[in-house]
DNA sequence: TTGAAAGCGGTACCAG
DNA sequence: CTGGTACCGCTTTCAA
């Protein structure tokens, strides 16, 4: 059963015109008379037309909608950047479709294989864990479709990008853990395939060599799928914590692994901050009323999330290639609480 | 610039046979000689072809897609209901499309009517605060567009509708309060407008008048924007607070209100549990962490989704309305924490 | 079993 | 300024 809308066919039988013209005064068209044009605006509206949109997408081939591809919905980074990105696209009069990895390589090509087929005008994406090889993505871009990658990007392919300051996040945390008197910091992160992952180790890095402390390979713990699967998080931390000097802080690098190792560390009676601090990337705010308060590095999603979709937007609507592709970086929000404070 | 598939005139061109010849062959169609049928299928995988869903929804006024109207995807709950429905989708080759009301009635009609004309096959519906008026939707319905609706659902149209017991998880938590030892335990709610206010609000005064307490109307506070704004809850949690004889807990009635009254609580420096308790509607399950933890109603969110996603397809997928439409409950979890669990 | 052709609802070019 | 018409890519009668 469907939804019966007039055509343009209907107002041209009913006014004695014909349908071009009608099509013409609807698009106030320079070259038609005022007169018609009104009448035919008046006819349109007082019967409720409504162009039929799949009609326009096959001729014009642009469907007016974007395709999201990120991991996983229900995590709050990922929640935030969507309600950014869906922001601007009901002001743009943008369509937002979603679909989820779930951190898989093979879910990822499939829903941007779909997307594309199913035509989207763009795509805004954020790369799975298990992606390494990005032929799903070059193929369509060199075939002109425009991309946007925010969060986990890749220099694979010349576009926008749009990132929070991931190794700034990383240094300000670690400086805050080494201000607190943390001398030996694990770092707890995600799959070294993806961009964050890098740039985060590169903040704790730069952060700890600065403190004049020694970088140990075994103290950073890959979890591959990002957290995903629970056995990861409690395999790192329960190996870290049986080194032999087991440290004495942890730098988680997302959303899960920080609330993750912070569940686990509470749940195996370690004492923070005393015994072990931590702090870490996290976009959840009520971090605050944890006991005690866990110590966060906060990256401005939703904003994040609306400059992804304006620069998809631009690029979809600009005739040609931009002369330069953009790499915006958003700056991240350190809030120390009580896991980090260690009285000394 | 457009990605250039090759087309089933193209094949036909290639092959020597008419386009229809293709179409059907590529279909499967009985009538067509096993011979031609293969020629026709490797020539197409071969060539990737892929059908131009533009024109096939055109002609046949179906999209494949879904489009989902809800209040705020961060919105832990919701946000898992959205990755239920996608999940669901994903199987069944449909596209999501979200939208938020971000809680206005405007905003809302816009969307549905946007997805309405934009031909999406079906709506999934959480309705927003502010919605009393529903002809956006009953306009739809009559037309023959399949509806189901979740969580905040409404019985002005016949359709199906996903919901969690509501009465009974409210039910439990008030129970759990007064077991505690609670005796002037107070309501902070929502908007009347919408289903889910009034069936908590009916399962906090079963338990009450159960348990032989007084129903006292100025002990139920109602956030009208469903505590979107933070003064709402700020001025209900101070308002009982003032009361000649202030309640000694609290029965919250969904995630942001539970969420912002506890952390009222904590900031305004009232001691949880022993003065007052608190206990509420939350998907966050990380409420274990907090100090003391926090007793909540939890509902099974990402099975409403796939619940809802499926009885939407079904009803896309059907020739005929059902006989009978469903109406599917889920029972929400009680989780008993520290913030009800008051020493007598 | 195959092909021709109409049509889904618009858009846009070309005449007039 | 207006009308006729081809076309976007596919589906589906209707004939052959």
């Amino acid at each position: 059963m469907k939804l019966e809308n007039i055509t343009i066919k209907d107002i041209a039988r009913a006014l004695d015109l014909s349908v071009s013209t009608v099509s013409r005064a609807l698009k106030d068209s320079y070259k038609i008379s005022g007169e018609t044009r009104l009448l035919v605006q008046r006819y349109a509206s007082e019967h409720q037309y409504r162009p039929n949109v799949m009609a326009q997408s096959l001729k014009s081939q642009r469907s007016r909608s974007i395709g999201v591809v990120l991991c996983n919905v229900p995590n709050v980074f990922f929640s935030e950047v969507l309600s950014g990105i869906e922001s601007v696209a009901y002001n743009s009069d943008y369509l937002v479709i979603i679909t989820q990895s779930q951190e898989s390589y093979q879910r990822e090509v499939k829903n941007v294989q779909n997307l594309a087929w199913r035509s989207v005008d763009g795509l805004l994406v954020s790369l799975s864990t298990e992606s390494e090889n990005l032929d799903h993505f070059t193929r369509l871009h060199e075939q002109g479709l425009p991309i946007v990658f925010f969060d986990r990007v890749t220099d694979l392919l010349q576009t926008h990008v749009v990132v929070a300051d991931n190794r700034g996040g990383a240094y300000d945390a670690t400086v805050e853990l080494v201000r607190s008197g943390y001398r030996r910091i694990a770092h707890v992160t995600s799959s070294p395939h993806v961009s964050i992952t890098l740039e985060r180790r590169q903040g704790y890095f730069d952060a700890l060599q600065e403190a004049g402390l020694a970088v140990d390979e075994a103290c950073i713990k890959y979890c591959m799928h990002g957290g995903m699967v629970a056995e990861e998080i409690e395999q790192a931390v329960t190996e870290l914590m049986a080194l032999p000097s087991p440290p004495d802080a942890l730098l988680c690098a997302s959303d899960r692994l920080t609330m993750g190792c912070y569940a686990l560390l509470r749940r195996r009676g370690y004492r923070i901050p005393e015994q072990v601090g931590i702090a870490g990337f996290s976009n959840f705010n009520a971090a605050e009323l944890f006991c005690p308060g866990l110590t966060t590095v906060r990256q401005p999603a939703f904003e994040m999330g609306k400059a992804a979709s304006e620069l998809l937007i631009g690029l979809i609507e600009s005739k040609r290639p931009p002369r330069e592709y953009e790499q915006r970086v958003f700056a991240t929000e350190l809030v120390a609480r009580g896991s980090t404070a260690r009285v000394r």
